[in-house]
RNA sequence: UCCUCCUUAGCUCAGUUGGUUAGAGCAUCUGACUGUUAAUCAGAGGGUCGUCUGUUCAAGUCAGACAGGGGGAGCCA
């Protein structure tokens, strides 16, 4: 067997003095001929090999270069040095792969994410994406944990839809029909009929509406899974392919589903905070140093571990629509005419808006509900007893400091006569949405969920400014590399 | 897609009003040192100044187009 080895958050963190041990990882630094500091992903703490004068081949030391992998079999002794408690004592030391020094791309210095983003396969090698990983994949057992622990069943709903009545954006097409000279029906159209599927086909978009004929059956489902929109987006927080939560509950109204959203948050904090401690701690001294940099009034004035204690502390700030329009109209910044989209009721908050609310206001999450009907997608429920002309509908989006929408859901409108006078007035075709029509046919009950961005939820809780920096491969217009 | 800024050594960046042979730190290589902590010290190599076109006696520097990247907006999660 070829792996006896400890794993160096392990060896750290209590394995007695004087034990014989194997070590296995990269280099990150080789310091005066003597010392190794040596990393295996499990923490961003290097374990120091330390290679005794004149007790190894120079021809072996030479080979000792930043990146290269190294077997270690050593002992555990006191440090003499003072960074470290314990280190390694080498008896042997085997190159499993040697690493050019001169085209090796990473140092031991600081390098700049741009420059990481275009080594996206070697860039999980640094401190910095060490920890955005360790602690994305922390978030996402968390997930399965959260609602594991609540009963709820996971259900994956298809990557491949053939269902464009979601509206949530532009979609990728799926066919294996040729781009040159694809066959054409009469009225001088691309023949789906001829496709793979028989039809036109699409990468999904979200898995709500699959989603919602689980929870018509097994009461609580969620979806985690990949999601992809063909908008021309270029921003820190949107990706061509993103991970999305989607839970939906039967038996829930609106205000269940933002209870069940709260909780889950700060479940997925707390679980980080208890399990990634020294990530946090890392990219908290990250942020900070990041923010030194910039102008004060850009500067969020708080660190990042601050911050999400902030959030387990205190409660979401619940608003509606209307009252968030007021709370705009009524501010020193309207006023001063600082924002550059007019606000009044029926408008779609800006970000402008959005991060006024959360940022200035309530510098907290933020939970608005009652959004005009005219505004949001055609399953969202209508609320009883509005006003002619100001419809509302049961809608929550979740805005989070710093990232904007983190969250949008809401209560579904289960009541298949207003179901149907709604979407006849969007043009969505009835007969194409039967199966989801079947769900307000046979057995509707009061029902609601929420899409939680996975990806924005990594970059809140690690504090990275650009959602390309907490997704392995990012992609995004222009980019598919790896 | 729109607005805006940027592109000089492997990386991070200087480069004055257009003017001789384009610099620094880190990295790399060679040597020294040997309990170092992004080791230190000495020396060396390393550049089609993003690409193309133009203005000019002269362009890293000025202008235009294109490409790539950052930030912001819209769309959203």
């Amino acid at each position: 067997m070829f792996n006896q080895r400890v794993k160096i958050k392990q060896l750290l963190s209590g394995t007695p003095v004087g034990t014989d041990v194997v070590v296995m990882g990269w280099v990150r630094t080789f310091r005066n001929n003597q010392f190794v500091a040596l990393n295996d992903g499990s923490t961003n703490a290097n374990i120091q090999i330390v290679a005794e004068l004149g007790k190894f081949d120079e021809a072996i030391l030479k080979r000792i270069t930043t990146g290269a992998s190294l077997k270690i079999k050593g002992t555990v002794v006191e440090s003499l040095g003072k960074g470290q408690a314990v280190e390694v004592k080498a008896n042997e030391i085997e190159i499993l792969g040697d690493s050019d020094a001169e085209k090796y791309p990473l140092q031991p210095k600081k390098h700049s994410l741009e420059f990481l983003r275009e080594k996206a396969h070697l860039r999980f090698r640094t401190n910095t994406f060490g920890s955005v990983f360790r602690v994305r994949h922390s978030l996402a057992f968390a997930v399965h944990q959260f609602f594991n622990e609540r009963g709820f069943i996971y259900l994956n709903t298809p990557i491949i839809t053939s269902s464009d009545a979601e509206g949530a954006g532009e979609m990728f097409r799926v066919t294996t029909l040729p781009l040159e000279g694809a066959p054409k029906n009469d009225k001088g159209e691309i023949d789906y009929t001829q496709d793979f599927f028989g039809k036109s086909t699409n990468l999904t978009v979200s898995g709500q509406l699959e989603g919602e004929l689980g929870a018509m059956a097994f009461s609580e489902i969620y979806t985690f899974g990949p999601t992809f929109r063909a908008e021309n987006s270029n921003t820190t927080r949107h990706l061509a392919e993103f991970w999305m939560i989607e839970p939906e509950m039967a038996f829930n109204d609106i205000e269940d589903n933002m209870n069940l959203a709260e909780a889950f948050i700060k479940y997925l904090i707390e679980y980080v905070m208890k399990h990634n401690e020294d990530d946090l701690v890392f990219l908290d001294a990250r942020l900070a140093e990041e923010e030194k940099q910039l102008p004060t009034e850009k500067r969020s004035g708080f660190g990042l571990i601050e911050k999400l204690k902030m959030v387990l502390e205190n409660g979401f700030e619940r608003i509606t629509y209307t009252e968030a329009i007021d709370i705009l109209l009524n501010s020193n910044h309207y006023k001063k005419k600082k924002f550059t989209y007019d606000v009044k009721w029926g408008i779609d908050l800006q970000s402008e808006h959005e991060r006024y609310l959360v940022e200035q206001h309530f510098k907290k999450p933020v939970i608005v509900t009652g959004y005009p009907a005219a505004i949001k997608a055609f399953y969202m429920r209508m609320n009883d007893g509005c006003e002619p002309g100001k419809e509302t509908v049961a809608a929550m989006d979740i805005l989070a400091p710093g990232i904007g929408e983190i969250v949008g859901g809401s209560q579904r409108e289960e009541r298949l006569s207003v179901l149907e006078a709604r979407m006849t007035a969007m043009d969505i075709p009835l007969d194409e949405m039967s199966w989801y029509l079947d769900t307000r046919r046979f057995g509707s009950v009061p029902h609601a969920g929420f899409g939680l961005g996975f990806e924005r939820m990594v970059q809140f809780v690690s504090g990275m400014t650009n959602i390309r920096d907490v997704i392995a491969f990012a992609r995004t217009p222009n980019n598919c590399e790896y």
